[in-house]
DNA sequence: CGCTTATATAATAATACACTTATATATTGA
DNA sequence: TCAATATATAAGTGTATTATTATATAAGCG
């Protein structure tokens, strides 16, 4: 069966992204729940700026998209990506990461997110 | 269906070891033909020590294995790595690279790899 | 409006990375 | 055994990356 193909550079710019720990649990945990930084500075035991460091380059390159709710902003995965599919198959071969905000659930500090 | 999974911390090893153009490209060519180092120096007009050091790196985490064919080693992907799978499905979003092993053989610089 | 909470940005410092040049090792073949 | 070819390794260097601290912006609320 045909995949959708990237141009090698754009996908070894894409594969360099995600080969942070950090940023790949982000888009494996945004891929079914969407989530704001301070839940992440919770999940990675991370500082705010550094984590909204790393929000900025999934940004950057079109993967996330953001929402203001209120105080917070809400980051979600960009399905409409040209990388997603790509983004997809990989995601497949990661363990379920649906204990780290489970985790948060159960400390009361998981926000409205959805 | 149910796809084999790789600890997230040693994907986002694998993702930024293969988020480098040379790399990527080397093991997007090396699924379908073996190759020699002095060949990789010609596709991608790199010094012979810089090329030598992408694919130890490839080497260091097993995704590529090595044989000595007379005075060339030949390399190949191991197909039975860990990771293999994940590269698999990878590589499927890349566009073919046939082109440019076809520019040595009609530069008569192809090795007798396979 | 001023205080609090959430987030972003900027400057900086430590570390990692990908080349380069120089040199070492291994195989072939005269 | 010596020269040539293929490859590996080591040291050095410029640049990129990721964190930190300090500060700015933005929204909500008394």
């Amino acid at each position: 069966m045909k995949v959708s193909t990237v141009d090698i550079e754009k996908t070894a710019m894409l594969l360099k992204l995600l080969g942070d720990k950090t940023r790949l649990t982000m888009v494996k945990i945004l891929d079914s729940h969407d989530c704001c930084v301070c839940e992440f500075v919770e999940i990675f035991k991370m500082s705010q700026p550094a984590i909204s460091q790393h929000v900025r380059k999934l940004k950057n390159v079109g993967i996330v998209g953001e929402t203001r709710r209120g105080q917070w902003v809400i980051y979600s995965l960009n399905k409409q990506s040209e990388y997603y599919p790509l983004i997809q198959d990989l995601l497949e071969h990661l363990p379920n990461q649906d204990d780290k905000l489970q985790e948060l659930e159960e400390q009361g500090l998981r926000i409205s997110c959805e």
